[in-house]
RNA sequence: CGAGGUGUAGCGCAGUUCGGUAGCGCACCUGCUUUGGGAGCAGGGGGUCCCAGGUUCAAAUCCUGGUACCUCGACCA
């Protein structure tokens, strides 16, 4: 808000430092016009109280989903933006939510058998060109190596690319490994013998996207990338679905996002798959994030890298490949599945800190007392497994902690002070709903706050899969179609689709829906296209995607 | 890559119309008082006003060119 202030010119900056501290307006602008006469015009800007910042900080879901989004990002310290275009800092809290993802998958990646391994992140440029439909799929938006030096820039400061140092043969930075991978296992594989090869690994990867959001889509991203080779296609097949089901526990029992499992259609399957599986979720806003994939490569890989095995009966056959994976994209699955207007809120299974203590006290003897009384439960806490912070900091106040925590997700905070010691109990606070209540520090203190984390995990599924039930709809013309996705709270939308690659570009032309998968287990149901009135067999689910 | 917008202290911004001492809030530092939901008062530190060139006695401000980022689209294997 601005105001122009005209003030009489006596004693102006008085005047002024008292305006301003009445009103909250800051005391801005030099005087614009200064007339004959004995007044002052100024300018001021309005500028929020602290309190107004305060409740300000996130903004609301309701006004701008992407601002809010943003700010949850930030305020919860997640990641950052650098100042290399396109590429986020992970910060120390989003890491270690991360480091709580890949713990959880690596441990059932070793479950099923799967070793990791690592290969490198620069690929000859000529390696991509080998599968036909690859090339196709990864030619653009990649970074390329050209030059391997730099030298003192000879007409002044700093440093240029010595262009006496250009590679013979470019590299790519990995945009996904499946070529240097299957260039490697020709190497690994002759014989049934060595079958299967299931190896993981853990890296970085880089697609140049023009546009980029925040955990979504950034140039740069961790993520795990599974690839194996099977002796028969049935068996390639039941490792991209047993994987696709680890993801989908891991999605519903860990991250608490229910989640739709499925095929893609053609035009979104993986360049050089033949069958891509994904599990797609959805996002407060209505949108569809797929957050997870796993893909039947059958022999495609193996042909254009030439890796053939001896079976049983000694006849050379070409392997059968898979691959699967998941990104740091989940973090925003994460945020987008559960988060409101007060912060993140973590499912209790993933969060990094499970409970956070904060002691509240005025006099030293206070809070040794309530400090004590904390580690000791704490204690308890921690050999029931359970993952615990006791906030202990001075230079911060208890009600900055209490905001904070909310704003990270924390899913249980405890706060006790010199009254809860005397009554021996202790405050506790849910994430989720925001209930506080009273709980005994005594008898079964570790067991009703493991049932309280498990009921927040439980809580949170069942919130995220209300609001997807809430916003599932059926439509039967294109008519309804529309309606739904311009309404107010567009969603999924199960409906018939002839099976055409161009019907489904008509669609997506026309409303901005993809298909995003064609659910497995789908009943089967006579139906004609939405689009075309074609015949169809069963109905498969739109949405808008991120 | 298209269309808009923005670059001024760590963050959020005013100041640019009409050229004339570099400002405000938050954060930070020091001290005292405080501490059960983002503390108060007092004092203090911190600037290549995105970059380059031009006009001028004088440029954050005007002119030319560049660059970076943001939002929305297109693209997204």
């Amino acid at each position: 808000m601005r105001l122009r202030l005209v003030f009489y010119n006596d004693n102006l900056y008085h005047k002024r430092k008292m305006f301003c501290k009445y009103t909250g307006f800051s005391e801005i602008s030099t005087p614009f016009f200064v007339s004959k006469s004995i007044y002052t015009h100024f300018f001021c800007t309005f500028v929020p109280s602290k309190q107004e910042i305060m409740a300000n900080t996130i903004t609301k879901r309701s006004e701008n989903y992407s601002e809010w989004y943003n700010d949850i990002v930030a305020k919860a310290e997640l990641a950052e933006n650098s100042d290399v275009r396109g590429c986020m800092v992970i910060r120390p809290y989003g890491y270690s939510i991360w480091e709580r993802m890949q713990r959880i998958l690596d441990d059932k990646f070793k479950e099923t058998g799967h070793v990791n391994a690592y290969f490198p992140l620069f690929i000859p440029k000529s390696f991509l060109s080998k599968e036909a439909e690859h090339v196709e799929g990864f030619a653009k938006e990649c970074a390329v190596v050209t030059h391997y030096r730099l030298k003192a820039n000879p007409e002044g400061k700093g440093l240029i690319v010595d262009p006496d140092a250009k590679l013979e043969e470019e590299l790519v930075i990995r945009p996904t490994s499946e070529t240097i991978i299957w260039n490697t296992y020709r190497n690994w594989i002759q014989s049934y013998r060595d079958l299967p090869l299931l190896i993981n690994q853990w890296a970085n990867v880089v697609r140049w996207e023009l546009r980029t959001r925040m955990f979504l889509r950034t140039a740069e991203f961790l993520w795990q990338e599974g690839h194996t080779a099977h002796s028969s296609a049935e068996e390639a097949v039941a490792e991209t679905k047993q994987m696709l089901d680890v993801y989908t526990e891991f999605a519903e029992k860990t991250l608490a996002i229910p989640v739709i499992k499925g095929v893609k259609t053609p035009n979104e399957r993986f360049a050089g798959a033949l069958d891509t599986y994904c599990i797609e979720a959805m996002m407060q806003d209505g949108k569809a994030l797929q957050a997870g994939t796993s893909h039947f490569l059958g022999q495609n890989f193996a042909k254009a890298f030439d890796v053939k095995f001896a079976n049983k009966e000694n006849q050379m056959e070409y392997v059968w490949a898979t691959s699967w994976g998941v990104s740091t994209r989940l973090i925003g699955a994460l945020i987008m599945a559960h988060s409101d207007d007060d912060g993140l809120r973590l499912p209790p299974v993933l969060a990094p800190v499970q409970v956070v203590f904060v002691p509240i006290y005025k006099t030293e003897e206070e809070k040794k007392a309530v400090l004590d009384k904390c580690y000791e439960l704490a204690d308890q806490l921690k050999k029931a497994g359970i993952r615990i912070k006791v906030d202990a900091d001075e230079t911060k106040r208890s009600g900055w902690k209490f905001a904070e925590w909310e704003m990270k997700g924390v899913p249980v905070r405890l706060a006790m002070g010199p009254r809860d010691l005397a009554n021996q109990q202790i405050e506790s606070a849910r994430r989720d709903t925001k209930e506080k209540s009273s709980v005994s520090t005594g008898e079964g203190f570790v067991e009703n706050i493991s049932q309280l984390l498990s009921d927040i995990q439980q809580n949170l599924f069942n919130q995220a899969k209300a609001l997807r039930e809430s916003r599932t709809y059926k439509a039967d013309t294109m008519e309804e179609f529309k309606q739904i996705l311009e309404g107010e709270n567009p969603g999924f939308i199960y409906a018939h689709w002839d099976g055409t690659t161009e019907t489904e570009l008509k669609i997506k032309e026309e409303t901005a829906a993809t298909i995003r998968c064609i659910p497995i287990g789908n009943p089967l149901e006579e139906g004609v296209c939405i689009y075309s009135g074609k015949p169809s067999t069963q109905r498969v689910v739109f949405a808008k995607a991120y």
